[in-house]
DNA sequence: GAACTGACTGTAA
DNA sequence: ATTACAGCCAGTT
């Protein structure tokens, strides 16, 4: 059977999404890192955007950090005043990170390559 | 297989 | 500082 792929129809089957949502479990408590910087040390440099697609297709069953993810320079990428928007600063705040304007300093931004 | 979409990013106006 | 636009990559239609 020349079936060279299998169909992973599970999103938890996938070894990257799995990759993805390990690193951002990895990222401590009380810190935040950019969608580029989850994806480089899933193993994925320059795959900003896929990261933000595996935390979206996040199963819910996982308590995934997801809140701990922002965009490049600290920027909240919902939309300001959206639910999701307030959610993850409500979350960020509540882990004693001083967001300014939406925004997480950089002293609580964390490259993940020290892990 | 082309076209569209998106929890991104960097540069320009 | 803010807004607009283009580039990039992978999944979805």
């Amino acid at each position: 059977m020349r079936r060279g792929k299998r169909a992973p129809r599970s999103e938890e089957a996938n070894p990257a999404l799995q990759a993805i949502w390990h690193v951002v479990c990895s990222i401590p408590r009380g810190r935040a890192a950019t969608y580029g910087t989850v994806a480089r040390a899933a193993g994925f440099p320059g795959r900003a955007r896929q990261a933000g697609f595996a935390l979206r297709r996040s199963p819910q069953g996982l308590r995934l950090p997801w809140h701990r993810v922002v965009g490049a320079g600290g920027r909240i990428v919902f939309a300001p005043g959206s639910a999701a928007h307030r959610e993850q600063a409500r979350r960020l705040r509540a882990e004693g990170v001083a967001l300014r304007r939406g925004r997480v300093p950089p002293e609580a931004m964390t490259d993940l390559s020290q892990l």
